[in-house]
RNA sequence: GCUGAAGUGGUGGAAUUGGUAGACACGUUGGACUUAAAAUCCAAUGAACAUUGCGUUCGUGCGGGUUCAAGUCCCGCCUUCAGUACCA
């Protein structure tokens, strides 16, 4: 019987489907007190985006991870949660709605079946009765129910913890908010009970928003013209957008946003806590950026005796031990007293500086850091200390998006700072005792002693900055804080396809629609485009749906809504909806509630979560932050979701290149057969393409070239600059075009006539001259054409994606699990080579065939021998430790050698057979329940235990002892174990290669470690 | 620039607390089977020298160091990849 895997894993796959062979117990309804019996573990996956191009090798490979994961916990008689579902709100369906007219959510649904199917396809234990698609309003009524909580809550830093908005309220009612130590907006009012209570509803309403959780305010936000929408910073990838690398710009816009700046500390904190990725936790504390200093009050000097309004400019310092530093200070051009101190004499200048840095966008800005550009005010500030007035200018080195926008200019002690002053021929005064300044600021924290700074001489940079804070709050100019980089995160996009908000507007202000009308559902639109008054798509809907009787405040529809009670027309980002999901798997059919408490209560948190790290300061942060909410919410017992992730590392593509000598009308994918190539060697009709060998051969290749130089006008730059350097030419021909791998041999060899077929671009290829190594012309069925290999990202516009379909048509499923994994280590990017599946796919034939042979089924119940016990046994050692130290490339790889020994062995015994069908089954289970059947067994391999190691078998009573010299092995010698030190010495000084080795001379030094090795030193 | 990770054969990668470097595969070469091909099986395969065999020398990015012994530990460099970037 051959090892027919097709039909092995077709029926497999129908068993588990059939059999829902990986359906967690619900420990509400199992086992006694509604508990199942079995400790519980969760294995949960990234869940995907749905996209049109299906998947490719590169996305499984996490999954395949997680997956022998959750089999192994199964297998340990863990009772597991291993989910999957969908995150299918996101641009591109949108995109191709605006494109097509089909509804996204249709476009959605037929991706995902796409992804179904693949998924199936490669035998995933997940359970797939707790899907959930963040698209569907079933699930999203929660990712709205969560933003009413949001709404409802304020911070309050003296519990640190978030709050029900109420308490906030009764605070302002009985003291206003004078005492309140809030999370909230910089430019929150002071304000007394009494005033509080006499305000108006609006404005109680208004400053309420200055500290609930989730807010409305007119924020600076990313806004990216092309795709209609702001974007999040993490959403912008150098100065463009992350899809598509559009441009974007920054705008003051009213949008939603989350305070997750009143979680900073504790999510920096809860890195500790957590058993993450190192690189990935530095990330996210870039990303935070805590800085430790002091902010300081500067007083702008007024410009005239009789101006009656006076300024403060603060600023955010780590260095206040540098004060009597301070030589100028720097506004950055958008900082709103800039209009306000400038003389009269500046105006011209500074209002042309801020118009030219306006212009500027954000990625010129970025590509450009070394130019020092600026204006002076005509303003002075008092030093607070030595009363001296300090010039202030503005500059765009100074981002009006951190700190306060300000900065105290410090030219001795801060390189930047040093760099204007120069610049601008403003004085730098020199605080450091025995520190040249001359050539460069002097930033080395460790190594400063301050001097000509009054009561700080003579300290160094601790006892200073505590003691320059000590002073400034003295004068009550200053105090030490902490400051945070991470900014709140806009939560409103300009989309159709995404959550619509629960939110109404009275008197323009938010109002939060009851929970009980949930979900708010997105509501059927013509065009997915903004209107024509420039509304979001959202503002084309004439009816929505959620409205129901109870409810009157609203009817149900939006253009009556609009003159009444206008909706919220923006949608939430694609993170609101994966922010949350990870719990609601452990109750996803739940009606009543975002999860029971029974249900997170025993399931508690992920026990190992498997994605990439590119999410680091997106999805990974924002559910932290969540999670932390729902913590203080009472919700949940823990305040960390994940306790371990893994970021599996990138599948890369061997992209292959065709060199094209290039320039002749050539146009989106179209070559034209122009007539600029009539004479020359070839009679050249139009592009050519060339091979490796030719495209080495420089001084042929120009000589070819300029031989068949264009006559006629439209001739090529390149071509009259023609030199025998290949670096000199355009980027078609040096590095050469992305064509489809499928059409390219392991020998790098092109199917020349399959490049001309391809359906999608063989048009592109049907006129163009191959030529070969020599410049010959291919044509010959033995021709070969060699291209250029490069690894590269696997995507679709490098041509160079592998189909796991194709794979699991032609080695299996198996084959692709066990390959995956073999390529490498998880975390590491590694290059996919299909060839190389060969080796795995052999290993489940040689598996195969230690059950059956030409004749049959072969498995004895004969006693195994020894060497089998000890095969079997080392395997069962390694593999459970690969499994728990997630190494699973080499447990392919101790597999291969305990089959490739038991068949030396001849091992046809049930008791080594049956138990190593377990140690393979989470890798290769197709094979593993199809053979275990065969053993016998009705019921499922899935959960057999584990097999027991058992070190019995693996004692030794020798040693093949390496024998070094000088640390160097020279030959080996079989002892046995239980030799004392000074018999194994006898024994080796006595071996005729020892004295071969010595030649005569005493050896200086003996090493012996017993069981490990022995070292001569001669 | 800063931060993090990593450099091992032709390739992907192995190598417990320092203890036989290159496991396991791919690829390559030779052979068996076959009319042939595929599949399968066997052998060789770090480099150089030697080759009649025993072998010998060098080898984990580079330069030092610690040690009986270093891919592994320490110091100083180089390179690559990733993240981040005027963060005051």
């Amino acid at each position: 019987m051959k090892y027919h895997f097709n039909e092995i894993e077709a029926k497999w796959q129908k068993y588990w489907a059939d059999n829902q062979t990986f359906k967690a117990e619900n420990p509400v309804l199992s086992g006694v007190e509604g508990k199942s019996e079995k400790p519980k573990y969760y294995v949960l996956d990234m869940f995907p985006y749905p996209s049109g191009a299906g998947l490719h090798v590169g996305h499984p490979l996490g999954y395949i991870a997680s997956d022998i994961y959750a089999r192994y916990k199964r297998h340990k008689g863990f009772n597991v949660l291993h989910p999957q579902g969908y995150d299918s709100f996101g641009l591109p369906a949108e995109q191709y709605a605006i494109q097509t007219g089909q509804h996204p959510a249709i476009t959605t649904e037929e991706n995902i079946k796409t992804y179904r199917r693949q998924l199936d396809q490669i035998g995933f234990s997940f359970d797939w009765s707790r899907e959930v698609r963040t698209s569907d309003p079933s699930y999203y009524k929660w990712t709205q129910w969560v933003f009413i909580q949001l709404f409802n809550s304020w911070y309050n830093n003296d519990s640190d913890k978030a709050e029900n908005i109420s308490t906030l309220i009764s605070v302002f009612e009985k003291d206003g908010n004078t005492n309140v130590n809030a999370a909230c907006d910089d430019n929150v009012k002071l304000f007394s009970a009494e005033a509080w209570n006499n305000f108006s509803s609006e404005q109680q309403q208004d400053i309420l928003l200055q500290y609930r959780l989730t807010y409305l305010a007119e924020t600076e936000v990313n806004w990216c013209p092309a795709l209609g929408t702001v974007l999040a910073n993490d959403e912008i990838v150098n100065g463009v957008s992350e899809r598509g690398g559009h441009p974007v710009v920054r705008k003051k816009m009213t949008q939603w946003s989350m305070r997750i700046s009143a979680y900073a500390e504790r999510l920096l904190q809860g890195l500790e806590t957590i058993d993450w990725p190192e690189p990935l936790k530095e990330i996210q504390r870039n990303w935070i950026g805590k800085s430790v200093g002091a902010q300081v009050e500067f007083n702008v000097i007024p410009k005239e005796q009789s101006d009656e309004e006076s300024h403060k400019i603060s600023v955010f310092t780590t260095r206040p031990d540098t004060i009597f530093g301070v030589s100028f200070m720097t506004l950055a051009p958008e900082h709103e007293l800039v209009s306000k101190i400038t003389t009269p004499e500046q105006k011209a200048e500074v209002e042309a500086y801020i118009e030219a840095t306006a212009k500027r966008s954000e990625r010129d800005r970025m590509a450009d850091v070394k130019t020092i550009s600026g204006a002076f005010t005509g303003a002075y500030a008092e030093h607070p200390f030595s009363k001296q007035p300090i010039p202030i200018w503005i500059g765009d080195y100074v981002l009006a998006g951190y700190g306060t926008g300000a900065v105290m200019s410090v030219p001795c002690g801060d390189q930047r700072d040093y760099d204007f002053a120069k610049h601008f021929n403003i004085p730098i005064p020199n605080i450091f005792e025995g520190v040249d300044i001359s050539e460069e600021a002097f930033a080395d924290k460790d190594n400063t002693i301050i001097a000509n700074s009054g009561f700080l001489d003579g300290l160094n940079y601790k006892q200073a900055v505590k003691q320059a804070i000590y002073e400034l709050e003295k004068l009550g100019q200053g105090k030490g804080k902490i400051n945070y980089r991470l900014r709140d995160a806009v939560f409103s996009r300009q989309r159709y396809w995404g959550e619509p908000f629960p939110v109404y507007y009275v008197n323009g202000m938010p109002q939060m629609i009851d929970a009980k009308h949930l979900p708010i559902t997105l509501p059927e639109v013509e065009k997915y485009l903004p209107t024509e008054t420039g509304e979001p798509p959202l503002g084309n809907a004439t009816h929505w749906a959620w409205c129901t009787k109870t409810n009157s405040v609203v009817s149900s529809s939006a253009v009556e809504n609009k003159t009444v009670f206008p909706l919220e027309l923006n949608t939430m980002p694609g993170w609101a909806g994966s922010s949350q999901y990870f719990n609601r798997y452990m109750d996803p059919h739940n009606e009543d509630e975002i999860f029971s408490q029974e249900a997170i209560n025993y399931w508690q948190q992920v026990d190992l979560y498997i994605g990439g790290s590119e999410h680091a300061t997106g999805h990974l942060l924002y559910s932290r932050f969540w999670q932390k909410f729902m913590y203080d919410l009472g919700l949940v017992p823990h305040d960390e979701f994940a306790k371990k992730l893994i970021n599996q590392g990138m599948i890369l593509g061997t992209s292959a290149f065709v060199r094209r000598v290039d320039g002749f009308n050539y146009e989106k994918g179209k070559y034209n057969s122009g007539e600029h190539f009539n004479k020359g060697a070839y009679n050249v009709k139009t592009n050519i393409l060339i091979s490796e060998g030719l495209a080495s051969n420089q001084d042929y290749l120009k000589k070819l070239l300029i031989e068949n130089k264009p006559d006629t006008e439209s001739s090529i730059k390149s071509y009259d600059t023609i030199t025998s350097n290949i670096d000199d030419y355009k980027i078609s021909l040096r590095d050469g075009v992305h064509v489809k791998v499928k059409y390219v041999n392991a020998s790098d060899e092109l199917d020349i006539n399959g490049l001309k077929n391809d359906e999608e671009y063989g048009k592109d290829y049907i006129d163009c001259i191959f030529l070969g190594e020599n410049g010959e012309i291919i044509g010959g069925n033995n021709d070969v054409f060699k291209v250029r290999r490069d690894v590269e990202k696997m995507s679709k516009s490098k041509l160079n994606v592998v189909n796991p379909d194709d794979i699991v048509s032609d080695y299996g499923a198996d084959s692709l699990r066990l390959y995956e994994m073999f390529l490498g280590p998880l975390e590491q990017y590694k290059p996919w080579n299909t060839a190389g599946i060969t080796g795995v796919h052999s290993f489940l034939k040689k598996l195969w065939k230690l059950y059956f042979d030409d004749n049959g089924f072969k498995v004895t119940e004969d006693e195994p021998s020894k060497e089998a016990l000890k095969t079997l046994h080392k395997t069962i050692k390694k593999v459970e430790e690969d499994i728990e130290n997630f190494s699973f490339n080499t447990s392919v790889s101790t597999f291969m050698i305990a089959v490739n020994e038991l068949t030396a062995q001849k091992c046809t015994s049930k008791k080594i057979l049956e138990p190593l069908l377990i140690l393979i089954s989470p890798y290769a289970p197709h094979i593993a329940e199809e053979l275990w059947s065969h053993l016998g067994h009705k019921e499922s391999i899935s959960t057999a235990p584990f097999p027991k190691f058992d070190e019995s078998h693996l004692v030794e009573s020798t040693k093949n002892y390496p024998i070094s010299f000088n640390g160097k092995m020279r030959f080996t010698m079989e002892l046995p174990l239980d030799l004392s030190k000074d018999d194994i010495e006898t024994a080796v000084m006595a071996h005729e290669k020892t004295k071969e080795q010595l030649q005569g001379r005493e050896p200086k030094k003996v090493i012996i470690v017993p069981g490990k090795i022995v070292n001569i030193v001669g």
